[in-house]
DNA sequence: ACGGCACTCATACGAAAGTACCATTCCAAT
DNA sequence: ATTGGAATGGTACTTTCGTATGAGTGCCGT
């Protein structure tokens, strides 16, 4: 199954070859036409060629950076069974909030967040939220 | 006062340029005497700033990721006024104990973990754990 | 020797957090 | 149309957390 990354990145490479493919037509074309000076056509190779690096390594940095630190692993989510509203509250107790708080921020009752509070406990399986929260740092599905 | 990463940058940048003025004048020269295919020249130099670009972003992403995580400030710790012992209360917090747990581990009652806590608050300048724990993340004081 | 600080501990109280159950509403899948 | 999950919220109760206050001990520096 191809994910949506995988696929843009094939995207991007392939519009990359062609544009690079008939760049070098046209440099060829005008040069033997006479009507376009060496100089010009190398400074524009020189400038695609110089984005082109920058684009291909601010990719790859990227691929480099996110499995160390933030990003969240949303399979691991779903694998706990955790439900969206659950983990909106996981997320604000990893603010610091009080579920006091968390349901004003929420506009729910603070029985309603005592409720999905217990309930992630469950699944996290932990006993208190500060544990919770350890857990979801362990298991990357919080941002750090 | 210029710190060593600037005056290395200003270094790089200024032979990066001298290499291009290099490289301009011999595909100039080449190409007046006829000994070099205009493709070759485009070649090379396409090549080349490729290059120059997959550097300037490597070192660019390497900044960007560097100073985001983990290591300890202790500076910030002692400005705080944070004492030893209250640092360590910190550390088991952030591992999700509870008060109780937390004397078990340090060898003393509930109490004493109590009050340490309490002043972990008040110099942090939050209202609960939970808040404490962020906050000791935004400052660096507790490893991510 | 004295003051100040860190660390310890206790009691008492109030405020959050968490548990257990139950009930209602709504939406989506069968 | 029925069912099951998700979200909401309420009551009642227990546990944990946090505050306030006071107090004892030991150490360090003046």
């Amino acid at each position: 199954m191809l994910n949506l990354r995988v696929k843009k990145t094939i995207f991007v490479f392939s519009a990359l070859i062609l544009a690079l493919l008939a760049l070098f037509q046209v440099s060829k074309y005008s040069y033997a036409r006479g009507n376009a000076s060496i100089e010009a056509i190398i400074a524009v190779v020189a400038v695609v060629f110089l984005f082109i690096g920058l684009y291909i390594n601010k990719s790859r940095s990227k691929k480099v950076v996110t499995p160390t630190n933030r990003a969240v692993n949303h399979g691991k989510i779903e694998e706990l069974g955790l439900s969206k509203r659950e983990y909106e509250v996981l997320l604000e107790i990893s603010k610091g909030l009080s579920n006091k708080e968390i349901g004003e921020k929420l506009f729910v009752t603070e029985s309603t967040i005592k409720t999905h509070v217990s309930n992630i406990l469950v699944k996290l399986d932990v006993k208190r939220r500060t544990q919770a929260l350890q857990k979801a740092k362990e298991l990357q599905i919080i941002p750090v």
